[in-house]
DNA sequence: GTTCTAGAAC
DNA sequence: GTTCTAGAAC
């Protein structure tokens, strides 16, 4: 198999790089392809050079087209434009599995013996593929191992203009060398199954064959050869890009995991400190807290890549030579970090005003909006009021956006001195006091977030040390995993042995799922060292099990979705109602995850969550005599967190989707309430019957028990059908009808 | 729990 | 060609 005539097949589509860089460009691009470069039919390399040469002496920006999948075939490009041309290679290196179902599909060779044969092929290529490096003579490389790291550097090529620069250095993973993907042999033994065949796919695989190098010319750029890693990887705005060079020369740390704070320059902007005297102060506290802290980074951010503060700092920082995995400045809406630059961080601190209220302008008033009313009703909780040289930390409750989008868990507010007349407690040019108070809101600002920091390390480290009989280096995990929160990270793990810490690492690892995690790890590892162990202590919940878990312990930050809240109980709606009244009773004891866990002791909290059920119940009843409900448990729920299901038998929603959907309130996996009241009672727990066999039987009407093909027709039928309910329902107080 | 989507079923 | 399911990803 011909590996180029394989990409080739595939970049036709249009989705391929080039094709959506050049028309959305401002640059004069010209793509050279050597598929196509012969008169629309493959061409040579020496006809490409040729090309690309003279396209660069036209002015133009080169795109090249081919497989350069090693260092000796890109290296006459890399040397055509001589030492004024800027010299990208852009690396899509997608998973290697992706590479091998494709070619398998394309050829169409999907029987064992053929599959198996294009997997080797291409294991081989891979194995034999050179990644660029900057060594070669690139300036910059951006390497691309997801969707969403080829998305990024998309945009990246889309809005560079006719005279920007991209800063140079290796963007997008630690090790360079690396050659093979880890997890293709276990690919190798599924390759009989070819996975699903769309364009964008074939985009990725043609990508993942032929690293292709992009050359612009750019006369009067300074070409330097051994350049800086950024602890970046996705960036938009190239201009704004610039600023992000702040790390030292040779470092190619990535250190994203490490909890992150970043904060905006105090008091510089509408509190009109000199600039000068800011940055020193920062840098100065930069330089204390940076070693203090540990394994953290302080990030300092501005919205403009004109930011002056910024160029100083980063000056400053560089000629102070601060570790560039911990301190650096970034370019960026300090509330969009991670969904639009791709920046993990955890917590932001806000220029706030001495009210502690939203409003204003600048980063307070953006920080605000994007927070959500609960950042104001956090903040109230924790101070009226703030001084200058101030800070106050607060924690982020999980409905803000800024919680569930960015992965931000704390907010903390600082208050800076004041140069400005219009603004209240104006120092009137008094800078003894004015960098003292400014030193104090840093040293404030950086102690909060150590605290953060420690608090969560503690919590883990507890955690572990009461509930994990073999810690087996978990702790060190749980820490690492503790502050790291990434909504937008794709980057799947390469590892299909997934352990502990790949396994965690696909929790979105805010700092109030770390508890939850934390309480997996342990059940987890409990299972498989102990097959005897109750099933009750088994379940893992995954990290969007969580939701009614954190409504449960904080009532109060949910009351868009709250109805009640009682001493032992929360009544809210459920989020997805499967029938046109459709309520949860939660649980509030925090352990307490799901029926099997149920013991005698819980009697009362069961009989306190049917009848809490049972006064909504009449209270419907009251505004629609028609409805009829229904109060029981699911058998396995899939969230975490105990919840008693008040729901009416109409079953009349949009969001009934699906088999599981219907069974999982129509089969025995649904257990009425009363039946687990009296099975508790009577045995001292609920008898299982969790089998998963239940969510996947025919569809019967719950009324006449027709059964029916499918989830439209079934919901058809059930609109309609009026016949009375099973004996078995109307027994025993199951089901609730007007009285 | 939902969403997304390939491909099976119609 | 369209509908629907079911599995993966989150």
């Amino acid at each position: 198999m011909d590996i180029e005539n394989a990409a080739k097949a595939k970049g036709s589509g249009k989705s391929t790089f080039c094709d959506q860089v050049m028309p959305s460009s401002t640059r004069p691009w010209v793509r050279i392809c050597q598929d196509t470069i012969g008169n629309g039919k493959s061409g040579t390399k020496a006809q490409c050079l040729k090309s690309a040469a003279s396209a660069l002496k036209d002015g133009k920006s080169v795109f090249i087209d081919r497989c350069n999948l090693d260092r000796e075939q890109r290296l006459e490009f890399v040397k055509l434009g001589g030492p004024n041309v800027d010299v990208h290679a852009v690396v899509l290196d997608l998973p290697a599995k992706l590479c091998i179902s494709r070619s398998i599909k394309r050829t169409g060779h999907e029987g064992n013996l053929q599959g198996g044969k294009a997997a080797a092929v291409v294991n081989r290529m891979l194995q034999k593929k050179e990644l660029p490096k900057l060594s070669e003579g690139f300036t910059r490389i951006t390497l691309c191992l997801n969707e969403s790291d080829v998305q990024a550097c998309l945009n990246t090529y889309s809005a560079l203009g006719p005279m920007d620069t991209l800063p140079n250095g290796y963007f997008g993973q630690k090790n360079p060398d690396a050659k093979i993907q880890l997890g293709i042999m276990k690919f190798l033994k599924k390759a009989e199954v070819p996975a699903a065949n769309t364009i964008s796919d074939a985009s990725r695989i043609q990508s993942s064959f032929s690293p292709q190098v992009f050359q612009e010319k750019n006369p009067g750029y300074k070409r330097v050869e051994n350049v800086s890693s950024f602890p970046v990887n996705t960036a938009k705005d190239l201009k704004e890009c610039e600023d992000l060079a702040v790390c030292s020369a040779g470092s190619h740390i990535l250190n994203d995991d490490a909890p992150t704070l970043a904060f905006p320059s105090i008091s510089t902007s509408d509190f009109q400190f000199d600039l000068e005297k800011a940055s020193d102060i920062i840098i100065k506290k930069v330089e204390e807290f940076v070693n203090k802290l540990g394994n953290v980074r302080l990030v300092l951010v501005d919205l403009s890549h004109r930011s002056k503060i910024l160029s100083l700092v980063k000056a400053k920082a560089t000629e102070k030579n601060i570790d560039s995995s911990k301190f650096f400045t970034f370019v960026g809406d300090i509330t969009r970090l991670c969904s639009e630059r791709g920046l993990h961080y955890n917590v932001i601190a806000n220029a706030a005003n001495w009210r502690l209220k939203p409003g204003g302008g600048g980063v307070n008033a953006s920080i605000f909006n994007a927070a959500g009313p609960a950042l104001e009703v956090a903040t109230k909780e924790q101070a009226k009021s703030l001084q200058p040289g101030k800070s106050v930390a607060v924690p982020l409750p999980s409905t803000s956006p800024l919680f569930s989008r960015e992965g931000i868990t704390h907010v903390i507010h600082v208050l800076g001195p004041n140069m400005n007349p219009q603004r209240p407690n104006c120092l009137n040019n008094d800078y003894i006091t004015g960098c003292k108070v400014l030193s104090e809101a840093y040293t404030s600002l950086f102690e909060d977030f150590a605290s953060i920091v420690r608090t969560q390390a503690k919590l883990a480290k507890g955690k572990n040390v009461n509930l994990v009989t073999n810690p087996l280096g978990l702790q060190e995990h749980n820490e690492g995993v503790n502050m790291k929160h990434s909504p937008n990270n794709d980057q799947k793990s390469k590892r299909e042995d997934v352990n502990y810490y790949d396994k965690s690492k696909k929790y979105k690892g805010s700092l109030y799922e770390a508890e939850a995690n934390i309480h997996d790890f342990r059940t987890e590892k409990e299972h498989t060292n102990n097959d005897k162990i109750d099933a009750s202590t088994t379940k893992v919940w995954g990290s969007w099990a969580q939701a009614l878990y954190h409504i449960a312990m904080h009532p109060e930050k949910h009351k868009d979705v709250v109805l009640e809240i009682l001493d032992d109980v929360v009544i809210l709606h459920d989020l997805y109602p499967k029938a046109r009244r459709h309520l949860l009773v939660l649980t509030r004891s925090e352990g307490l995850d799901c029926l099997t866990a149920v013991r005698k002791e819980h009697l009362n909290l069961l009989r306190t969550m049917h009848d809490v059920g049972m006064r909504w119940v009449e209270k419907f009843l009251q505004e629609d005599a028609s409805l009829i409900f229904r109060l029981g448990y699911h058998s396995a729920p899939s969230m975490r967190q105990l919840h008693l299901h008040v729901i009416s038998q109409d079953f009349d929603s949009k969001h009934l989707k699906n088999k599981k959907h219907w069974n999982s309130f129509n089969t025995a996996f649904f257990y009425d309430s009363v039946d687990v009241i009296k099975d508790v009672s009577n045995h001292g727990k609920a008898t299982l019957r969790d089998d998963e066999s239940l969510l996947s039987t025919e569809l019967r009407c719950h009324r006449c028990r027709s059964a029916h093909p499918n989830i439209p027709r079934l919901k058809s039928h059930i609109s309609n059908c009026r016949a009375p309910f099973p004996h078995s329902l109307l027994q025993s107080g199951r089901l609730v009808l007007p009285p």
